[in-house]
DNA sequence: CTTAGATACTAAACCGGTTTGATGACGCTC
DNA sequence: GAGCGTCATCAAACCGGTTTAGTATCTAAG
């Protein structure tokens, strides 16, 4: 059997790579099916079975052909096999995020780990893009999804009006939402209950006796922020407290700034506040100190992300912690089974964590 | 001129296509160049000589084609043309870092911002992996390059005795060391100029009168490390001040306040102390005020990233920050030019820039 | 001694693009 | 009008896998 491999051609780039084709293995190109199927003298279809653990092989041959994969150190080529099974092995995650916004949450980097943890043994890779408006975002989807580079896609931070649920639909690729459903509901969704970390939150304060909390919630708009009040309006309720209105703020320290302000202006200040991200309460720490305030003496402060920093501080923050890293973990592995047309169980999370730091006192009498 | 474009093999693939023809779209499978050549009345190749610019057709030819290509929706397939073009026009980021660690890195988000930012506009995709241990690095990097998803690697947090840049030689596939360069130097490095920040640092405090200057670097063992602590040393020796050895530790915030008690507890400790990151600073400023010392009075403090707490602290923190984002976005750019076989030119990145904020001050006399 | 059914294996088609060598039409010169 | 170069076009090969339909061999049943 002939295995030459000379392509004919003689264009400008075949000239280009032609100087280091001669020496052919240990070269730039890599070995295929067919130089495995030579080696262990079997055909092509027989080395696709074996890899792919198909029966209809012998003993003698499927050893042959394992030893000549050794021997060649050959790995199917992954494009190849997308072009004939029809599925990339590749999810994909579109960040839409304000590149400067990016770093001052601790979510991102810990999902993707996790991503790749529930994915990696799976032999799915993740492509990423990170967007900077909704415009690019769509077309972001859109190209992932006909170029067929993904089998699907993770969408997050979703917002209340977000056409993306209805996108995924239309251009038939599989999709989970990461953290609350979707009013909509066609896609599924996988995020930890918002509400248990609130209500820990209330519960601790009110435990400490307070009986006057304030609420720095998250930017306006996003699902996620919505499921959050919603859950802070009923801990209070179901504590017996009134409400302070909520102050919305958009996640960044000077907002958190403001709006500790805002809260603290207020004719009955709050004797505490909890904010819907650790970098908020930090920034609400040092302006509640700013005006003679002390923490936790005079204001109680929680937090929510439980960031590194939180315990480098002083006081170090009181706040609550979830893992985001086996939520990505569980979120990949969903996404993975739902792509290969199994159904979508609704896998459990890991309940979230109050960790109690110094941050928080009994208030002033 | 006959137009027709039924293939001469009355096989099972003419016959399931012409089944499923009339309504075509709107089902499941995307259209492909086979349908935009019929719709166009002409060949595949036409299509493919349109999409790809190259000369050889005819205004009115070029022109169907378009139509066909805009009334169907119709995207060439990534896994195909890569298949053809052995190009997967497709870039990967393997980081390996324990992944509690990673969200406590700035630079991590942004970076991969701007690497999609440079990436996006010329079609090119960012397939991530996060692996937790060298031994998990290496198979990444080898499953990455020998199924031939990427067509080149960035190389992060390289280590003085790291591995992967002979592996990657080794692989045949084009690899960017983002950072200081590896001292073998087969492989391109593309990174800020590490000293110029920490002479700024040197110089600001030594303008406020400090003389007795102290230094936490990082994690030993790291390129990055190594160079900005030869850097440091330059700069203590240019500006003629003697030197504290620096104190390393593992850019965690625990790591960052016990370094600090080590050198306030020196016989002579210092009177300013420059940090590797910014997450360490914070710590050590936490960590002097627990001693009773007040910063900037008694001890001045100097960071390193800029991450946006440090403006949201009191006091607010003095520190270098670099402009990630745009340094991703060159560094993709130029890993495309190498793995399309252009040269490597070192473009210029932006300068750090020294931010003076309120935690640096004269020293007491 | 057929005949039926497994079993091991392979040639060839196929996935959806790119690239090449060939062909036919056209305009130009001599 | 023969000869020649350009230009637009296309059929077919190719990339490296998977999958199907079919063949050869062997064994067990009728």
């Amino acid at each position: 059997m002939v295995r030459g491999q000379d392509k004919p051609g003689g264009s400008a780039d075949a000239s280009r790579r032609a100087t280091s084709r001669p020496p052919r293995r240990g070269g730039g190109s890599r070995p295929t099916i067919g130089d495995v199927a030579a080696l262990a003298q079997v055909s092509k279809a027989t080395v696709s079975f074996v890899i792919n653990d198909r029966p209809g092989v012998s003993p003698q041959a499927r050893r042959r052909v394992l030893e000549a994969i050794d021997q060649l150190g050959w790995q199917p080529n992954a494009g190849a096999r997308a072009l004939s099974t029809k599925r990339s092995q590749t999810l994909g995650l579109v960040m839409r995020r304000p590149p400067e916004l990016l770093s001052t949450d601790p979510f991102f980097p810990q999902f993707v780990a996790g991503i790749e943890t529930g994915l990696a043994p799976l032999g799915y890779a993740l492509v990423l893009q990170v967007v900077p408006d909704e415009e690019t975002e769509r077309q972001a989807y859109e190209r992932l999804a006909r170029d067929g580079r993904v089998d699907g896609v993770f969408l997050t931070d979703l917002r209340t009006d977000d056409p993306r649920p209805a996108l995924m639909t239309e251009l038939g690729i599989s999709a989970l939402i990461v953290g609350p459903p979707h009013h909509g509901g066609r896609v599924p969704a996988l995020g930890v209950d918002d509400g248990s970390g609130v209500r820990r939150a209330v519960s601790h304060l009110r435990s400490l006796g307070h009986r006057w909390i304030g609420h720095v919630c998250g930017a306006a708009g996003y699902v996620h922020t919505e499921a959050r009040c919603d859950a802070w309006r009923g801990a209070l309720a179901d504590a017996g407290l009134p409400e302070i209105p909520p102050v919305a703020a958009d996640f960044t320290g000077a907002a958190g700034a403001q709006a500790t302000h805002r809260l603290l202006d207020l004719d009955r200040p709050p004797t505490a506040i909890v904010y819907a991200n650790d970098l908020m309460a930090i920034a609400g720490i040092t302006a509640a100190t700013s005006r003679g305030l002390r923490v936790p003496e005079d204001l109680s402060v929680v937090g929510f992300d439980d960031i590194p920093l939180a315990d480098c501080i002083a006081p170090p923050l009181t706040t609550v912690r979830q893992d985001v890293l086996t939520w990505g973990r569980i979120a990949a592995q969903a996404l993975v089974s739902l792509t290969e047309g199994g159904k979508f169980q609704a896998a459990e999370l890991p309940p979230v964590e109050f960790v109690v730091r110094a941050s928080t006192a009994p208030p002033r009498t």
